[in-house]
DNA sequence: TCGCTACTTTACGTAAACGTAAACCTCGCC
DNA sequence: GGCGAGGTTTACGTTTACGTAAAGTAGCGA
């Protein structure tokens, strides 16, 4: 028998509260069964609630993570699903590109800042 | 003398309205200069506009993204203000690299994704 | 001088992602 | 059997980042 979580225990473990975290359920973005009327969680919707999280760093809205975590689930049966499904994750591939590119730049940038800050701290010490 | 830009211009260049533009201005991330009551754009507007689109692709709200761009116009005298900001560099640092990660990791499952598709893929085709 | 185009201010509207408050179960414990 | 802790639904409130509409202005060509 596999593990479940509870609403509390689950909000706690990924910094957010249980408004939150029934926000993403109300989202269709996780589906908890019931016992009587509490919510309880599978080790799959911890692993969607990480995905959502991963998502919401990368700046995605809740929409594009339900796309997202439907790519994840989809079973395309049909060559044309499969090649649309393929495009799809070409198209984000891309994007994940792109943004890795800004992250890139933005991180040069900030060692460069370092640097010098770092060099005019030791100037300032040393006189 | 340097180059000016006016506000369609810019906006058209960026794929935002001028009233996006407009409402960065509000929010003190552009200070345009004005010729009788319309806007000119300076080559640094420009530069600020580029950093606030990168801040937006990587999912910073235009708060964090304002706090950046002192970040690069600050110029910081006294030894203490100059450690504070060795502190924020490192800081946002550690977010970009942990944003990094999170985009290498979703790049490495959306390559086992496409693979797989293209496997299932030349499996249908050849039968 | 008219009309067009591009720009302006003012202001109300909206979608997303929750926060917050109210009022109600229900289980375990003293 | 009361009650406190933790869960639930319902619903209105709030912030962010603009959209959109209204009404005015300024320059420019016919």
């Amino acid at each position: 028998m596999s593990e479940t979580y509870g609403i509390a225990e689950l909000a706690k473990e990924f910094g957010v509260t249980t408004r939150t975290v029934r926000f993403y359920e109300d989202k269709g973005l996780i589906s908890p069964t019931r016992e009587g009327q509490r919510r309880i969680y599978s080790p799959r919707d911890r692993v969607r609630l990480r995905l959502i999280m991963r998502g919401k760093r990368l700046g995605l809205s809740l929409d594009e993570i339900a796309e997202l975590i439907d790519l994840y689930d989809a079973d395309p049966s049909e060559v044309t699903q499969l090649k649309q499904f393929v495009d799809v994750i070409r198209e984000r591939k891309s994007v994940l590109e792109s943004q890795k590119k800004d992250i890139e730049d933005s991180l040069s940038e900030m060692n460069r800042l370092e640097k010098q800050c770092v060099q005019l701290l030791s100037q300032k010490q040393n006189k």
